[in-house]
DNA sequence: TATTTAATTTAACGCGCGTAAATTAATATC
DNA sequence: GATATTAATTTACGCGCGTTAAATTAAATA
């Protein structure tokens, strides 16, 4: 019943009566020994459970099977869940993924790009905090690792990019809010710690102008990666101060949306589309729990699926290729109309 | 300007002037060398950008410094919330956290297993699925490696648990519904995936029959980890077929709760402990999002800092003690009621 | 059956570091 | 200043596997 303990390859090798280089080659690429020498490994790793010691494979690889995936913070469901398709896509690949969260903190940030060389990744995708990294060490780091950058785009940063069209996204719902009432104000951090909310301010005033709207926006106070507290707190601000021009306000992403749709339920505002109602808000994202909000939240939805696929074929050809890509290339997946209630 | 490039301890050796056993004590312990000597170290460190390499570093030792955090579904922000805590505690003691996610799937979970078996952990702080997990093989796992069991109790799986007091949490919560309203409906799935909520119901019934009460379950059907997705779909018909025979509903968990606001609302329920309101909801786990629903939810919160604090200890005296306990013991924090305004 | 080709075996070296024993040097104690 | 103590150095081996070259064997082809 009780498997003999097979401590080495060597042991192992006498074990499965075949020599330790071949079962070597085996671990390496099965496919790469005789379909019958292959059977008798396999009977054999049946018969005891031996698996090679990953820190001697390592040790002479310049490259692992390691992958590194880094997001700005984890505790944010937007960043676990494309973490989470990520992981699935990267094991498929036969890799190792390694999730780091870089806590909102760009000190961490550094730390785990430097605990990412230490174990020899053979790719990196990353998802830099924005405008509190370190861009200077990021650079350096991508010169060493075949790095693709995600999400949030940092000029220099990663040998390609994979992201959200926030242009397209932002118009269709300005293009969206336009037909169906009131045009909508903008409401975003001042100081956003993400750099997809300059470009969603940039497109938001873009359309509106094209349009020949009055762009109007509305800035939040506050620091850091507690979103829906600041969506909360200077939202009750906005609206008790009178600052929304218009009914209808588009969030500029959906955990401030989530906070501003607590201050107004609790002020006793009426959100949605409805004659009664004495708001319209949108947000940006297709957050995990925008779907749950009070009323549902109408947003606009990432291709998710699309942005973690193509990352990791990104990040995979590099690998492949180990070649520099001349030029950084950019991939922005449209974004798609997401209605619910609340506008 | 360019730092020499330094391949390994023996050409640090030679670079610092200290032999190499000594840099290898050094690295081991940085106060376990002569204050000189460690000065001419670290001052050559400053001059070339030496790291030992850690696959060769952790080959010979039977036990690394790497640590192994297992949560069961990252994507639900409780989790990555008390992860983070113990990311942050385990780094503070000097050793690597890896953090994993069985994203819900008990094979997941077992290849999570797998692979910190393969990188040698010093430790592991484990919170399992639950019912969904294979007991048998985290039994085997816990055996070979200091684990910690928290979150979610199952026997004889880790050397130690450390957990939430859903008894007595529950019993806050319903004591404070009974003395101010009606009482309390308990709102739970029916086969709920963690064992939490197991606690919690018979918590519920046993609290309310020494109140001289009488309990009444409403169970919703479906499986897995959309909890907020059960919570409205089946909030949603409970409400519809009338199945609450009191105003107050007493969720299991605050996932439960969010989802089922949302159908709350949308049928158009005000919710809250005013006179107005057709039914006061509550909900257990303080979920960071909880204090962002409409109304913010009154919960139960975990004393989250206490549990990550206290799951690291446990585990670090285990890892230092390198003995097997003689008794699985059992540290449950209290819970603290968060009152808001949905109940 | 002879020949070519492919796969396996044997033997041996290297990777970067941990570690142990014996020796030497540097401090501390008297 | 002599001795005891502590720390550093020298030397050497081992860890488990990757890898390579030459020798051998097995399979595929003619």
């Amino acid at each position: 019943m009780t498997k003999p303990r097979v401590r080495n390859m060597e042991e192992f090798s006498s074990f499965s009566g075949v020599s330790r280089p071949t079962v070597s080659k085996y671990f390496n690429d099965a496919d790469s020994v005789r379909a019958s020498t292959r059977q008798k490994i396999e009977k054999a790793l049946e018969q005891c459970d031996y698996r090679p010691n990953i820190f001697a494979i390592n040790q002479n690889r310049k490259l692992t099977k390691n992958f590194g995936i880094v997001v700005p913070y984890l505790a944010d469901p937007f960043f676990a869940e494309i973490a989470r398709r990520i992981e699935t896509l990267v094991i498929a690949a036969g890799l190792r993924p390694i999730l780091l969260s870089s806590h909102g903190d760009p000190e961490l940030e550094l730390g785990n790009l430097d605990a990412l060389r230490l174990i020899k990744p053979a790719g990196v995708l990353l998802a830099p905090l924005g405008r509190a990294s370190n861009r200077m060490a990021l650079e350096a780091f991508c010169a060493d690792v075949p790095t693709v950058n995600f999400d949030a785009n940092i000029e220099g940063v990663g040998r390609a990019f994979v992201g959200h069209n926030n242009d397209q996204a932002t118009e269709i719902m300005i293009e969206y809010l336009l037909r169906s009432g009131e045009p909508p104000v903008f409401f975003e951090m001042r100081t956003p710690p993400n750099p997809n909310a300059n470009k969603r301010r940039v497109a938001y005033i873009d359309t509106m102008e094209r349009r020949g709207q009055n762009p109007q926006i509305v800035q939040a106070e506050g620091e850091g990666w507690k979103i829906e507290e600041i969506g909360y707190r200077e939202g009750r601000r906005a609206i008790s101060e009178n600052l929304f021009s218009t009914n209808t306000v588009f969030c500029s992403n959906d955990r401030l949306a989530i906070g501003f749709l607590s201050a107004a339920y609790e002020l006793g505002l009426r959100i949605g589309r409805n004659d009664d109602c004495a708001l319209r808000v949108a947000g940006h994202d297709n957050h995990p729990f925008s779907r749950y909000t009070c009323p549902t939240l109408t947003t606009v939805s990432h291709d998710y699926s699309a942005i973690a696929q193509r990352s990791v074929e990104t990040v995979l050809k590099l690998i492949e290729s180990e070649t520099f890509p001349s030029q950084r290339e950019t991939t922005l997946f449209d974004g798609e109309l997401i209605m619910r209630a609340s506008a």
